[in-house]
DNA sequence: ACACTCGCCGGAAACGTTTACAAGACAGGG
DNA sequence: CCCTGTCTTGTAAACGTTTCCGGCGAGTGT
């Protein structure tokens, strides 16, 4: 049977039978010597310099074909131009490389069927695992997460009841975290400018201002809600409107980017921050530190999580009998220059 | 040999023979039907059912290995913190997207070793072709490149005679326009925040920047220059030291991030920008928009450098044959508030 | 009634690897 | 001299798909 062609069309890339050809062992043999098991010096000799004549690279997909695993893991996230990701991905790529696994990263940019596309697709044992962050979760997500064939853990919110590895961050008390600050320094005009009301963030951050705002007592007052969506430039746009309409003694803005716009448009406007107006964003991205003043942030802890994620993935992949686990990282906030208190004046 | 176990180990996962078993039908009927090609009403019938039942999710790797490709597109660059690379990213994902690829990306993080370990990794036919755009390259690149049996296009300085598909930038020209234009405008003492000097990039900028001097009309010196790395912090305090010792009228830093560090810098030292100090970054990335003056920054074309090299690589997927192509996109120069002309003063 | 086409079907090969198993070679100990 | 154990090797099965190919039944035209 070994009448096969030896020679194939010339150009067509080597396999490891052409190798063992070339050697002139069984492919068993040269597959031993090439997973370096095994092996008479001789034949050890014999194949090695056959794979390197004709340039032998393994096809690492016939070899997880066969091992059934692939050694990778993926990170699905909305938007990868949010700084508060590449912290994630960092923490994640970290916890997966000492693990022998390599990360890959798929920008789903928010479309839901995007998303879900990518877990039918990549999911379809392209990698071994995969940590989802949406910012939405519909139905469609819930029902392809129960299909996936690899363990999926989820990022955010996530119904109680579904059955799925879970990390999620406390944007509840992190917003109390912000505007207790505002508040206890004194700020009683609080705004808020918070991302899209339809996600997960968007829709929780909400409802925790108001309780904030209860909380600290101060009256809840629609003029000093404006609402954008998660992105820079919207943000600064939703500020504006904000700042055309009312005037706030702080912004609490619902993560960093928007925070950045606020802040544009106050420094554009003429106010001083903090004296003027206080600023307060979320996440705690390097763009917080980046901007001038510093932007005081709330951290939800993204590398925490990730790491979390990761470590719950990578414990799932051992032992898949596992019980779905849930973790929840505690927020802390970064007081930077922008909400510094109002009695001080900034000195440097 | 249909006596093999039709039951596995129940909870394994279904593969087209559960499907067909359960159907009643062979595998080669179960498989057109699932993938939509003939069969008649019965059969179809009979067939969804019973991949519904059984929860049926086709393996991509098997899929993969008999169609020997992939569908899966990946892009490596060194730090997926760079806002530049995110622009690239999205530029190539939307041309992948349109030809049916997916794109997946990996950040490895400056480390040579991590690119050659990827190139030897992910490029063994995990996905179909890759892009490439490292910040030194070696000769460990070079070698990895020759025996990758998936194309490679490389965005970045190639040396000329190697027969890759690549994409570059014109760093020259791109920091010409930042001098003349800052030259023109009146400044006599640009002072130059550079990246690692030991980078393709941070070597082509130092010496564009001397020819640049050279064609204004400025003379050169050596207390005008710092060094740091492309990134926010070290760039900071390069633009620190620089201030520190000197005063000039205008910073031309190497990236964006470099220049959001020195407009730190400035400001922190009550210095006015533009009035006192102008300031111009480079790759005009959203950073330049978010900061408070605006930067003004040279773009390299990152997006169009992206788009380019998704269709080298796509076009060469059809025709492995094509003669390595070489492509260079011509810079632009954003003028924002950070440099503009003395004499006006800002108003808004 | 016969030859022909046409659509559907199942068997089997193929993609490129790893690995279980058995067989052969050889040495050492009794 | 034989038995046993170790080391190496080759054959073949397996991973889960897709697809080539030959067969078969039904329909059509003469």
């Amino acid at each position: 049977m070994t009448r096969k062609r030896l020679q194939k069309s010339a150009d067509a890339p080597a396999t490891v039978r052409t190798v063992a050809a070339l050697a002139g062992v069984s492919i068993a043999s040269a597959s031993r010597v090439l997973n370096g098991i095994g092996g008479s010096a001789e034949t050890v000799q014999r194949v090695r310099e056959a794979a390197a004549r004709v340039g032998y690279v393994p096809n690492a997909i016939a070899r997880s074909l066969q091992a059934r695993r692939t050694g990778l893991l993926a990170l699905a996230v909305a938007d990868i131009g949010n700084p508060v990701y590449v912290e994630m991905m960092r923490a994640i790529e970290e916890v997966a490389k000492r693990a022998d696994y390599q990360l890959l990263v798929h920008a789903t940019g928010a479309d839901p069927e995007g998303e879900t596309a990518l877990l039918e697709g990549l999911a379809r044992r392209y990698v071994d695992g995969m940590i989802l962050s949406p910012l939405r979760i519909g139905d469609g997500h819930l029902t392809a997460l129960r299909r996936s064939p690899v363990p999926v853990t989820v990022v955010g919110q996530l119904p109680d009841e579904a059955p799925f590895d879970n990390v999620r961050a406390d944007s509840h008390t992190g917003v109390l975290l912000a505007v207790e600050h505002l508040a206890t320094t004194g700020r009683k005009r609080i705004a808020f400018v918070n991302g899209a009301p339809d996600t997960l963030p968007g829709a929780a951050r909400m409802t925790a201002y108001r309780a904030a705002l209860a909380g600290v007592g101060l009256p809840y007052d629609e003029e000093l809600i404006e609402i954008g969506d998660f992105q820079y430039a919207q943000g600064r746009a939703a500020a504006a409107r904000l700042l055309a309409r009312t005037r706030p003694d702080a912004i609490f803005c619902a993560n960093d980017l928007i925070a950045a716009g606020a802040l544009h448009e106050l420094l554009a406007g003429g106010l001083r921050v903090p004296q003027d107006v206080a600023l307060v964003g979320m996440d705690d991205t390097a763009l917080a530190e980046m901007s001038f003043p510093q932007i005081s942030s709330v951290s939800l802890g993204a590398a925490e999580r990730g790491r979390l994620a990761a470590n719950l993935l990578l414990s799932r992949l051992e032992d898949p009998q596992l019980a779905p686990r849930r973790e929840t990282v505690a927020p802390t906030l970064t007081v930077r220059a922008s909400s510094e208190a109002r009695q001080e004046e900034r000195h440097r």
